[in-house]
DNA sequence: CCTAGTAGGCAACTCGGTTGACCACATGCA
DNA sequence: TGCATGTGGTCAACCGAGTTGCCTACTAGG
């Protein structure tokens, strides 16, 4: 490293300029992601990806969800969802069995071992959270909260929530 | 699509569990880049990436930046940078010279095209915050920001935060 | 001056997606 | 009832953006 030589970068301090909060957004969502994962790592957990979290946590909404339902869910196609169902049956994260009302399909359900992963993930983003919230305020992070989800009404109206990663 | 069984997902609501703040953030950042790429698609430009943004934004702010200066703020490998870079200036982006203190080097700078893409993609970002801010207030977005560089100079200190992608 | 280190590029590979073709079953309708 | 059309799921080939490994050219410090 070296060269590069530093200009006295605007990127902070009160006089900044419009179009950055969607950055920060990105960059405190990276920071908190990064932190996940090192904790994920620490507590010895499989190379988990954060679509797998994702794939979690809509089994655990939807019951008798298909692989095609996962990867409308996900922004993916049918076949890469096929690809992760895979995988995660294969380590025990989750089961496929015959699909009540059609023959074609599977049902996806979770393991309690796929439950397990969820709870400590939730505990680990919950950290995160804390964290934050440590350094503002709870108050503020409330008010963040807040509008962020006004945010997201506003741009998806009722429908649900895309909940595909930013990976 | 289909089966999918909706049970009364506690997604949204006052009553919110903690743990979620980091996913919204995700969402919104999602949210906006979408918005971002689809802005960027009807305008007609090429079929670039975040990362190239990121680029541009860096070369903007250091002048003669290396490919391995490069590589280590976006947090990639040498070699894929070197790519990037490769690609970049094939389309007009960016220019290679020689080094002014280093003749194993290259040093890199944006072209006229490059600065135009960079300032275009600013204001883009800016109708973003712009939309975001129209729904929760101007006082409540800069509030927000505050929050957000808050706690990224809590993780970074003062080091310069890695402005990588969340890809 | 020689050795250790670094900029950069080439090649082979990995990984997580994609498109395309296909089969099995489902569904709507004449 | 039978059939056309649609949909769940899989196999296979491919793609793009990263990786590791290896090499050369130049730098810089004893």
């Amino acid at each position: 490293m070296s060269a590069a030589h530093d200009e006295p970068k605007p990127t902070n301090g009160p006089g900044d300029l419009p179009g950055q909060v969607p950055l920060l957004l990105a960059m405190a969502f990276r920071a908190m992601n990064d932190r996940f994962l090192g904790r994920l790592a620490e507590l010895g957990r499989e190379p988990l990806r954060p679509a797998h979290g994702y794939t979690f946590r809509y089994l655990a909404a939807h019951t008798d969800a298909t692989t095609v339902d996962l990867a409308a869910h996900l922004g993916i196609t049918k076949q890469a969802a096929s690809k992760a169902v895979a995988e995660l049956e294969g380590w025990g994260y989750l089961t496929r069995h015959p699909h009540p009302r059609d023959r074609r399909a599977h049902a996806l359900a979770l393991t309690g071992r796929g439950r397990d992963y969820l709870h400590q993930a939730d505990q680990l983003w919950a950290e995160a959270e804390q964290e934050w919230a440590e350094v503002i305020g709870a108050d503020r992070l409330a008010a963040v909260r807040a509008d962020l989800e006004a945010y997201l009404r506003h741009t998806y109206g009722g429908t649900e929530v895309p909940l595909r990663p930013v990976w």
